[in-house]
DNA sequence: TTCATTGCCCTTTTT
DNA sequence: GGGCAATGAA
């Protein structure tokens, strides 16, 4: 973000009256909402003040702090209702943006509820890309585009980068184009053209053509008639300030705007939105000629397609207010990664001047323990915001966020499975819990050892339907025949199925069309009149071409499921996976109709292109009761009765990528993270470590995550567990929670200082950024779950210890599992056939003569 | 064109 | 260690 932002207004010096917004109610509007003032609707009675507070305001800017399950949908929701049923706005005046299509979904539901079937009516409700969409559906040919452009996805994305890289004569070796892609995505959501992206950006790419190479790509979609996601913010972007009438026409559209998730905005989402939000004062000339534009430094009218910009000053007549309502939690920001500012909220108030900002911070999901560890965690974090969660719900009962430690992740799995296990027995239901996992390899222990159990379980956020090669496959086929200028598409699928058009035929054609700027399929159609294919290829080229013209034709008059049927048929594209006897083809096959069948919900072909090129997943089955496992990231927005937190080491958790590239700033991310998982458990939450880990193929020893020592002992209970704590020695049936502090002494015995030190100094050579962090650490040496995590690394180096007091064959007895005899010995680990518990692992400290 | 070998990556992911 | 993609040989 660029320095000096902050004082550019963001409103008129001088807000327009408050009172506007009413007026052009009109006097019936005025009446109602002076009815409803009297009489309380019910939609406003279940809330709590401050919820109604963020309810109520209505005019002028406010910015909603909702703290993780404090009720933020429900405030939106209720928002727009209320700004519907006193006659405020009509629908179609209320522009409301997510991040997702689920969120945008959730929304339209649950408003449905409250007003019924004004939603219907609410054509602004939806993602910033769908809403992109929308806009440059009506003004392409504004920025260059015809109104059916195409919407690339990533891997067309790259298919396209990589042929310019290799048009320039470069080596897409060293210059992956999925690297570039990244990079051109980085600079979009900060709202980059070709001209604005760093020199020393430009330069790092492409033995320094990084510029060239993305002015040529920008180039290429419009030649394509095509936008990548980036492109559905920027294109806007540009469209607005290029035309100042056009800008104005939704300034007098859009009377409220209200942002989900305000903290995950990247800094193209900003500008959108401000110019959105924001009037031009009456003096300012043209909005892209603006001072704060110039200081900005951003997007500007491609300058070889916008038209040229009037200069005529806009006229401000007395027009009402704009009303913008973020809704946001900054210490649920966790996708700085991919673009995210969180200053956007930290700044609202600076950008919005009177900006009313209200904190919802009494929480309806979890316990007290729960938010008491969450608290205490996220406390660390500086630049926040502050918010304390409290809850008026406490229970003694209440169990505290447990702790457990594992030998390896193999255990941990199994430990976790046999809980579930448990859980399931006293009749607690699966689609209540959840694995989060920091990095997705994780998921694949607990697979493994679900399949094992027979335990259900889903996988969220998985590759998905849209994603798979036959679905795409198949939507390349629809979508040459809706957009003949495709050439993506068209690539995609001149052969396949194999018809002998193979590397030689197609770069012909491309270089045939290329000479000529046609599409290729257009290209195709003239080749085939000429001698420069051999007569093969140009007879299976003829054939595709006359296919293609024929279903063109079919495309007004056949009904959209019945052609795509058709043209899968005729294709020869569904016997292509009917010849194929490899295991997976059934499913493919499976795949198509699946994809057919839900095309039936869409009015035309043209209408589900869209429908997949914005929304990637399919709805799954959700009947099942299973068990969900996904990365924290995607748990975001989500709650669950129980949720199992494993991995927390470090360089798992904190990622150690995060901490070398995102140094302190990329730690408070992490911090966050781990704050969205705990506050995603309603009543138990139980985190995992383990002591060995396997990273890429290695083994490694791992040391217990900072984050364990910063959860506050008052809320956290450390789990007692048969493994991993072997150099505990203490007898049995005397447990350490027995006492009043479990945690007495135990941190001046020898083997924690000596674990102290090693951790300190791993610490420091691992980890420059932890220089301050000691500091951090509150109450290490004096509470906190200090003793266990570091029995849990001190296991980890007593394998190599002294020869167990054990021989194969002994009969042992364990406290939990009962009588078994030894299989095996590796150190102080021993394995264990329990006859009745089954084949364990199990420290030796745990297990005495039988 | 297909199969096999080799090499490379390995955090998080929506649209 | 393993999965996937690209390359090279048959």
């Amino acid at each position: 973000m660029s320095k000096g932002f902050d004082d550019i207004p963001f409103f008129d010096e001088e807000p327009a009256p408050r009172q506007a917004a009413a007026a052009t109610g009109g006097i019936a509007a005025r009446a109602m909402a002076a009815r409803d003032k009297a009489q309380r609707p019910d939609y406003l009675s279940g809330l709590n003040p401050e919820q109604r507070e963020a309810v109520e305001a209505l005019e002028g800017p406010v910015l909603v702090l909702a703290g993780a399950g404090t009720g933020k949908t429900r405030v939106l929701t209720t928002r727009i209702a209320h700004i519907l049923s006193t006659g405020r706005a009509f629908p179609s005046q209320i522009l409301a943006v997510t991040f997702t299509n689920k969120a945008a979904r959730e929304m339209k539901e649950r408003i449905g509820v409250l007003v019924g079937h004004a939603v219907e009516g609410m054509p602004w409700l939806g993602t910033f890309h769908s809403i992109g969409v929308k806009l440059l559906r009506r003004h392409a040919e504004l920025v260059g585009l015809r109104s059916d452009f195409t919407i690339l996805d990533t891997d067309d994305v790259v298919r396209l980068i990589k042929q310019l890289i290799q048009a320039e004569g470069l080596d897409d070796k060293r210059w992956p184009a999925k690297q570039f892609a990244g990079m051109i995505d980085t600079w979009k959501n900060k709202g980059l053209d070709p001209s604005q992206i760093p020199e020393g950006d430009a330069r790092a790419f492409a033995n320094g053509k990084g510029r060239e190479l993305y002015a040529a790509y920008q180039n290429r979609l419009l030649t394509l008639n095509a936008c990548d996601f980036g492109d559905l913010l920027l294109h806007p972007i540009r469209m607005f300030r290029a035309n100042p009438d056009v800008l104005k026409e939704y300034h007098g559209k859009f009377r409220y705007i209200l942002v989900d998730e305000y903290q995950d905005t990247n800094t193209a989402q900003y500008m959108w939105l401000r110019l959105l939000a924001q009037r031009p004062r009456p003096s300012e000339r043209s909005a892209s000629a603006g001072p704060g534009d110039a200081r900005q430094g951003q997007v500007a009218a491609a300058p070889d397609r916008a038209p040229p910009r009037s200069g005529d000053s806009v006229s401000a007549s007395k027009q009402q207010q704009i009303n913008i309502c973020c809704v946001g939690d900054d210490d649920q920001s966790i996708y700085g990664w991919r673009g995210a500012e969180v200053d956007n909220i930290l700044r609202f108030e600076k950008d919005f001047p009177g900006a009313k900002v209200i904190k919802l911070e009494r929480n309806y999901r979890s316990t007290e323990h729960i938010l008491g560890a969450a608290a205490h965690l996220i406390a660390h974090n500086e630049g926040r915001l502050g918010k304390t969660l409290f809850t008026e719900r406490t229970n003694p009962e209440d169990e505290k966020v447990h702790v457990h430690a594992a030998w390896d992740s193999e255990e941990e799995a199994r430990a976790v499975g046999e809980e579930i296990e448990q859980l399931q027995r006293k009749n607690h239901k699966l689609n209540d819990i959840a694995i989060l996992v920091r990095a997705s390899f994780q998921m694949r222990e607990f697979e493994d050892r679900f399949v094992t159990l027979g335990l259900n379980y889903r996988v969220i956020g998985g590759p998905r339907f849209y994603e798979r090669m036959e679905i795409r496959d198949a939507m390349a086929y629809f979508r040459l025949v809706c957009q003949p200028a495709d050439d993506l598409a068209f690539e995609r699928i001149v052969n396949t199925p194999k018809r002998g058009l193979g590397d030689t035929t197609v770069r012909t054609l491309h270089d045939y069309a290329r000479a000529r700027d046609i599409p290729m399929l257009a290209a195709a159609s003239e080749i085939i009149e000429t001698d420069e294919l051999k007569a093969k290829a140009r007879k299976s080229l003829f054939d595709v071409v006359a296919d293609f013209r024929r279903w063109q034709t079919l495309l007004e008059t056949t009904p959209h499921t019945e052609l795509a049927e058709q043209i899968l048929e005729e294709s020869g594209y569904t016997a292509m996976w009917q010849a194929d006897k490899s295991a997976e083809a059934p499913g493919r096959l499976e795949n198509l109709k699946e994809l057919i069948r839900s095309m039936e919900a869409f009015e035309s072909m043209r209408g589900f292109l869209e429908h997949v090129a914005l929304v990637m997943d399919a709805e799954q089955n959700e009947n099942m009761d299973a068990v969900s496992i996904m990365t924290l990231h995607s748990a975001k927005g989500l709650e669950f009765s129980t949720v199992f937190l494993p991995g927390w080491e470090e360089g798992l958790f904190p990622h150690q990528r995060a901490l070398d590239e995102g140094g302190r700033s990329g730690l408070e991310e992490e911090r966050r993270l781990a704050y969205v998982g705990i506050t995603r458990a309603k009543h138990r939450c139980h985190i995992w470590f383990v002591s060995n880990r396997r990273i890429h193929g290695l083994w490694q020893s791992t040391l217990p995550s900072r984050f364990l020592d910063e959860l506050p002992i008052a809320h956290v209970e450390v789990a007692e567990q048969e493994a991993s704590y072997g150099g505990y020695s203490r007898g049995y049936g005397q447990s350490r929670f027995d006492k009043a502090d479990p945690f007495e002494n135990s941190y001046q015995t020898p083997g924690w200082k000596r674990a102290q030190q090693h951790r300190s100094e791993a610490t420091r050579d691992n980890w420059g950024t932890r220089s301050g962090h000691s500091v951090e650490r509150i109450g290490y040496g004096e509470s906190g779950p200090r003793t266990r995590t570091i029995e849990g690394e001190l296991v980890a180096k007593s394998t190599t210890a002294e020869p167990s007091r054990f021989n194969v064959g002994d009969r042992v007895f364990h406290i939990k599992f009962g009588n078994g005899n030894i299989a095996a010995i590796e150190g102080n680990k021993l394995t264990i056939d329990f006859d009745r518990a089954g084949q364990k692992r199990v420290l030796d400290g745990f297990v005495e003569r039988a």
